[in-house]
DNA sequence: GTATAATATGCGGTATTGCACAGATAGGCA
DNA sequence: TGCCTATCTGTGCAATACCGCATATTATAC
C-alpha cells in the first residue's frame, strides 16, 4: 500500500496538483510555459516536475534546451482513475482556470514566436 | 487548490489509505475492529482517524464506549471520484484483501459476541 | 571560444509528519 | 465505589518536505 499512498503523496502538494491538472488538460508542455502559467519560479516548477517524474507520474522529452513534460500513460487502474479526476473534477477549479488562461498566452522568455518547440511557435 | 491538495495529503499515508478503503467497502466500523483488521495499535488508528475526521473525510458516531467511523458523504465531485477509487481500484489490493479478511473475523477485546454495537454482535 | 536561455541541483533553514510511549478520559458493569 | 475496556491525547524524537537562493548543467547562437 506504500506504493499507492506515495501516488497520493505526489498529488498532496498544490503546485504538483496544478501541474498534473494542466498536463492532463493540455498535454505535453515545456517547463517555462508551465512556470509562467503557474506564476511560480522556474526552479520550483522544475523541482516539482522532477518529483513527479521520479514517481513515474510524468515523462519528459528533451528538445534542444527545452524539456517537455507530459502525463505518463496510466500503469494501472488507480492512475487511470486519478487522471480522470484531473480532467473531470478539477478542470473547472478557479485556480486551474486562471492557470489555463495564462498558459494559453504564454511563450518562453517573454519573447514572441520563437521558443518551446514547433507546437508553440506562432 | 490547497484544499484539494490537502485531500490528497490525507490519503498520502498507507494507514489512512487502508482505513479509507476499508470504510468504503465495509461502511461504518468501530475503532477497535479497524485496529485489529489493520494489525496496528489502537492509538495509531485512532489518531489517523482523527486526522481524516478533521479533514471532513470521515464522520464519527459514539455508541457507549465505542466510536463508529464512516466515510462522509462526498461534498463535491472530487471526493466522489476518490471514493469510487477506493471501491473500484483498491478493493482487490493484496493488503486490503488481508485487512478485509481479518476484519470479518474481528470482535472487540478478543471477547466473543458482545461488543461494538448491534451489527457486530452475534 | 563566449554569451545566453532553459533547466536542474546542492545547500541551509524552517515547518510538518509519523511514530512510540505514557497517561488521561469516559462508559459499562460488578 | 473500583476495575476493565475503548478511545483519545500530550510529549519528545527522528525523518522528511518545501522553500529560496545560488550555482551547475545543457544546448543553442554568435
Amino acid at each position: 500500500m506504500e506504493v499507492e499512498a506515495s501516488l497520493f503523496k505526489v498529488l498532496a502538494d498544490p503546485t504538483r496538483l496544478r501541474l498534473a491538472v494542466l498536463l492532463a488538460l493540455r498535454g505535453e508542455t515545456c517547463v517555462c510555459i508551465l512556470a509562467r502559467a503557474l506564476r511560480e519560479p522556474d526552479f520550483k516548477v522544475s523541482r516539482h516536475l522532477g518529483i513527479m517524474r521520479s514517481a513515474g507520474m510524468v515523462e519528459a522529452r528533451r528538445e534542444g534546451t527545452w524539456m517537455h513534460y507530459r502525463l505518463s500513460l496510466p500503469r494501472h487502474r488507480l492512475e487511470k482513475c486519478l487522471q480522470e479526476c484531473f480532467r473531470n473534477c478539477l478542470a473547472d477549479h478557479k485556480t486551474v482556470r486562471a492557470d489555463t488562461k495564462r498558459l494559453q498566452k504564454a511563450t518562453c522568455a517573454g519573447s514572441v514566436m520563437k521558443t518551446c518547440g514547433p507546437q508553440y511557435r506562432k
